[in-house]
DNA sequence: TAGAATACCTTGCAATACAAGGTACTAAAA
DNA sequence: TTTTAGTACCTTGTATTGCAAGGTATTCTA
């Protein structure tokens, strides 16, 4: 349990940006919960299973995703998530909201 | 009371920041509440007061800020937030953090 | 003396990340 | 055959925290 100023707020950020990421990396090809784990490890986005799974339900709720069963040699059936048209329009609302965040960052860093 | 998608992941990205961002308007120069949130307007990111009066006071508390009371011809006192030396170091980290999240976000999208 | 503007602050609700704990399937080792 | 390891699914409870709403106090102006 890490309560540090900088882990807190790693955290933080890390969820502002979480669906948005789920949606991205699902725009580029479907994926199971631990395939998009994974996927946001490589990047240094590190999510747990518990925080995953209530996020994809919500975000099929909402939609934005569906899902399709798919047989694995190596374990369980997995749970394909897929982005929806919906989904896509959605997306790119979040790609306007992340780059006008990240352009106040910015500006608000360099002071001008 | 907007529970678009789009409206609530925006809240949810600024809420990642939001402590960061008060921090690097404070390293830059002293400010109260209220000069803060217009800070930020400026730049579209948008708070309520019932927001940043609470995180003021969190972060002082955690000795990242201080503050110092000033008078106003303009109405009544005024609060303003210095940034500790503390303050500075934890920026420092959280500066990293955010340029770490940044790089994973733009990898994600480009597919690199 | 009333109203507007500015400043401070608190309470209660809703959203949500995550730790912890649980189920179930496959494959390989004992 | 039984056990263990690996993979995959999911839920519950807790803690955090942004914000709407509501409240107090000061200064200036009409």
């Amino acid at each position: 349990m890490d309560t540090g100023i900088i882990e807190n707020n790693k955290t933080q950020m890390r969820r502002g940006v979480l669906e948005y990421s789920i949606l991205l990396i699902l725009a580029a090809g479907d994926g199971y919960a631990s395939s998009i784990i994974n996927k946001l490890k490589e990047v240094n986005i590190i999510v747990a299973e518990g925080t995953i799974y209530p996020l994809l339900i919500r975000l099929k709720k909402l939609e934005l995703l569906t899902y399709r069963w798919e047989e694995s040699t190596q374990g369980p059936p997995r749970k394909y998530y897929m982005i929806t048209e919906l989904g896509r329009q959605q997306l790119a609302g979040l790609d306007a909201a992340w780059d006008e965040l990240a352009k106040g960052i910015e500006i608000i860093r360099n002071g001008y």
